[in-house]
DNA sequence: ACCCAGGTGAGGG
DNA sequence: CCCTCACCTGGG
């Protein structure tokens, strides 16, 4: 089933850290950019395959034998940051320990062990968070999807060129000949920020719309300097976000988590508030402020991972439970 | 026809 | 500070 590896091959395989679990990963909710489809190989055990618009080119991933394979639909990217992207290369083993020792996340971890955290570009982060503000998830991917669609780079498939045509604007169409897009790259700071409020509406943000036209100005003028970020200390870099239209307290935990690696942020939303209180204040009802300072209290630098466990727990919990 | 969904910001106590 | 409320929009 395997092409065999030509002399340009666009197949290149990657070795996950130990435990990681690419389903898991990608399914966790972190993320929107990537769609999961399970397959079956040949001898009939399951795999996972996976296809997501990363670093501007687009990768099929499936986890066979504790390998990563991956094949290049756009341009040949780096398999390297590709791993670092999955957040494959993260010392799962040692975490998982580390918060097996609390019983309540000891019995969830049955069910929710190789999730990874992963390193996604921050802009694109930003945005997509601003977006989930009381939204849903599949409704957040098709608005991401819609703006990368509108504003972002077209992606060619590996050999195809771009074409006048393409380059003066819209693709001109498969019926035209022109090659077709793999995908498109997540639209710049710049690129937003000069987008009609009616064009980002046309992307279903629907009231955030005004949010990530301003968020877009601050960032393209320099307001706020994502590349600048990761030198701050936590709370720094939280009072810098907090400040943009769109970031409140949740939005910025979850920034400062995926796109920024900060593993002791601990975003609040109505899941991890429902597993926090009914696993382990008796459920009895507290803050979201308040609960995210007990988890950084009780986890220090494995909040942000604790928190990714529990959401997957309850979720899985709900939906075993739930009627519907 | 309602009701809900991974919050945020504005306004008043 | 804490509390309350409206909010685009698509899918149950």
């Amino acid at each position: 089933m395997t092409a065999p590896a030509g002399p340009r091959t666009r197949t290149t395989q990657v070795v996950p850290a130990s435990r990681f679990h690419l389903a898991r990963t990608l399914q966790s909710g972190q993320c929107f950019r990537w769609t999961v489809a399970a397959a079956v190989a040949s001898g009939g055990t399951a795999h996972t395959v996976a296809r997501g618009v990363v670093n501007g080119t687009v990768a099929r991933v499936a986890q066979r034998g504790g390998r990563l394979i991956v094949t290049w639909e756009g341009p040949p990217g780096d398999a390297a940051r590709l791993r670092r992207h999955l957040g494959a290369d993260q010392p799962l083993e040692a975490i998982e320990g580390e918060l097996a020792r609390d019983p309540v996340l000891r019995r969830v971890l049955a069910q929710t062990s190789g999730i990874a955290i992963m390193r996604q570009d921050p802009w694109e982060c930003l945005v997509s968070y601003v977006i989930s503000a009381f939204n849903n998830i599949p409704k957040i991917c098709r608005s991401v999807e819609a703006l990368a669609r509108r504003f972002g780079e077209p992606i060619y498939a590996r050999g195809a060129r771009e074409t006048a045509s393409v380059q003066a604007g819209r693709p001109a169409g498969a019926h035209r000949g022109a090659a077709v897009p793999v995908g498109w790259s997540f639209p710049s700071p710049e690129r937003l920020a000069q987008a009609s409020e009616a064009a980002l509406r046309a992307c279903i943000l629907g009231y955030r719309a005004p949010y990530v036209r301003v968020l877009a100005r601050h960032v393209a003028d320099g307001d706020v300097d994502l590349g600048a970020v990761p030198r701050l200390d936590f709370d720094d870099a939280r009072a810098a976000l907090l400040a943009l239209p769109g970031v409140g307290e949740k939005v910025v935990e979850c920034v400062l988590l995926f796109g920024f690696g900060r593993r002791e942020a601990f975003p609040v939303d109505v899941w991890v508030q429902r597993a926090v209180e009914r696993w382990y204040l008796g459920g009895r009802a507290r803050t979201p402020r308040a609960i995210r300072e007990w988890a950084r209290e009780r986890w220090g630098p494995l909040a942000g991972y604790a928190q990714q466990h529990l959401f997957a727990g309850v979720r899985t919990q709900d939906r075993l439970d739930g009627t519907s």
